[in-house]
DNA sequence: TTGTACGCGTTATCAG
DNA sequence: CTGATAACGCGTACAA
């Protein structure tokens, strides 16, 4: 840990400007290649590196985007990451990865931090709406001031910025379709929220389309929970024992594969088979799907091409700056045990 | 995205000199209230924020620390960045996670763009020590040129920074103990690597174990194999198909959750039962544990208690800069059902 | 092809 | 308590 060596140390060292020493570091090609040969002998032979905060200070751009995650843990956020973090290295950006608590108002310390290091983007991602995060829109707008804003939510003219949305429609109708032609009539959704925040879009969208179908759309049928393996667990238990048997519902859609995790392991408590006597759909399509028992049957949402897209739309944003909602790519239903489709299971009403 | 508002912007808006304006932002106590609350005005009136890359430049550090992971699709890796993470925030810095794939040279490019930001530190996690990782010392050493390096692994003296290690031998015997203890004599291990880096630790003292107590060190009891589900389903195959049934394991280690979950499945895909016909356990205590049929039994390596203390080293690190190896705190078993204990279950040779 | 000189936005020092 | 001014390390016109 030595005194840091300058440019001007090159400089000096080699007998030229520190201009021509930039020329060399940053391969400019009016420079002699004699010349380059001695300064970068210099260069190497001081293991010299240019200090970013100055060219930073100079550029006025760090060159870097944040994304802002309510956590990390859940995988569907591992793989928003990885996703955006290649396209930005590909364009020649840092990634920055920040946690924003769920459920909370977006820390002012967190915005002055994002403005602070002049970031050339963010990339808001994972329940942004929520209600009870007050001061959103102003956090945004301040935000927005500075940098492009890019989120990954469903489209809110409030948000007043690009949103990438997942196709929360499909989402929705492709498990209930799919169960229904199954034979299955009593379908109830466990998980996330149907009152707050963006999340509740999925569970709207399923109400939606029971309606469509003619299915009834009992309020027993839908049980707010958290994001969680554990939420589903609790689910299963608070949703069946609130139930006489005769009305349980013969088919679970869990909000996301997490919450079905638990909720399969509830149920096979229960002493019920699935998917015999409840099947059951989850939703992201998580590296764990193929490898419960049985496998969990669950919606794809593409979260790396959303991530993907939406680090091209910030970096296209800081030319033309204008909000707007795009949907990248409809979801599909990866069919495996946990519904019954593969085992030719149709269910008698 | 406007013009960037400056300290000199504020300081002639407010009367006062750049250098009042700095004492306003920087809570320096030497300054009139009256003077204060106008410049503390005009900066809220102005959305004013100092840019951090002037203010690095100035101090010559970042105030931020670097995590390099091989990957961080792996729960594990996530645990370790949360828990680096809150750390280094606690102490009022910032951490940039990187990716640096597993079994490659630490590219250049890395390691140059970590000194040009000025870095205050880097962490290293997963795997480093992989042989195939040609130019690793030469990497590491001109990294510790710049900053302090910490590294979670094995202790290895060429590393020549400071490592926090994992309880490796608690990590391979208690599972083997157990095993032994409830009966079981033919105990294969499976997943990670016996010749390369740092995983071949896990397997090494996997044999030692077995020598110590007696038990068959018989090859064939142990595959090397990659590092997710799939490796698992694959090396139990392998392993199974590789023997006549009467030499067959009645017990399996797993290098990590992940290897155990693909075990799982293909071990009862061959019709087998858990722990019955063979015995299972993962390591890493992951999420999903409590959730696979049955629930995994898995070693706690507790990698968040780790990460924070490399965090911690790593900022004391600034001053006494020391090579040196530590152990954080003893795994332990967390005995679930797939190891047969809470079931009573005891195997009889 | 090379060098000079200035600006980037802050903070620190020192003088008042 | 406050102000002037010199770094900090680099990139970039502009001049040579």
């Amino acid at each position: 840990m030595n005194r840091k060596v300058t440019i001007y140390d090159i400089a000096r060292e080699a007998g030229v400007s520190t201009a021509t020493v930039t020329r060399v570091t940053s391969n400019d090609p009016r420079v002699k290649s004699s010349t380059r040969e001695r300064v970068q002998r210099i260069i190497d032979a001081y293991a010299y590196t240019p200090s970013a905060s100055a060219r930073d200070l100079e550029r006025g751009q760090s060159k870097t985007i944040a994304l802002v995650l309510p956590q990390i843990i859940n995988p569907y956020f591992t793989r928003i990451f990885n996703s955006a973090n290649e396209e930005a290295i590909a364009n020649g950006y840092s990634l920055w990865l920040v946690q924003s608590p769920d459920h909370k108002p977006i820390p002012r310390t967190l915005t002055e931090e994002l403005i602070r290091r002049r970031l050339d983007g963010v990339l808001f991602a994972g329940n942004i709406w929520s209600t009870d995060r007050s001061g959103l829109s102003e956090a945004l707008s301040r935000l927005r001031h500075h940098m492009p804003v890019v989120a990954i939510c469903p489209p809110n003219a409030k948000l007043d910025c690009i949103c990438i949305h997942s196709d929360l429609v499909g989402c929705a109708r492709l498990p209930v379709r799919h169960l229904h032609t199954l034979g299955h009539r009593r379908i109830a959704f466990i998980g996330g929220s149907l009152l707050e925040g963006d999340s509740s879009q999925r569970g709207q969208n399923f109400l939606e389309e029971l309606r469509a179908l003619g299915l009834p759309d009992d309020p027993a049928y839908h049980l707010d929970c958290g994001y969680d393996a554990e939420s589903g667990e609790r689910a299963v238990l608070r949703l069946l024992s609130g139930l006489e048997r005769k009305r349980w519902p013969t088919a679970l859609i869990a909000f996301n594969d997490l919450v079905a995790l638990g909720a399969l392991k509830q149920i096979k408590q229960m002493g019920l088979r699935v998917p015999d006597d409840m099947a059951l759909i989850g939703c992201d399509n998580q590296f764990f799907c193929p490898y419960t028992d049985p496998p969990l049957t669950s919606v794809d949402l593409y979260p790396e091409e959303m991530a993907r897209s939406a680090v091209r739309e910030l970096l296209i944003a800081r030319e033309n700056n204008a909000s707007s909602f795009s949907l990248v790519r409809e979801s599909s239903l990866i069919v495996r045990e946990s519904c019954g489709a593969k085992l030719g299971y149709r269910k008698l009403e």
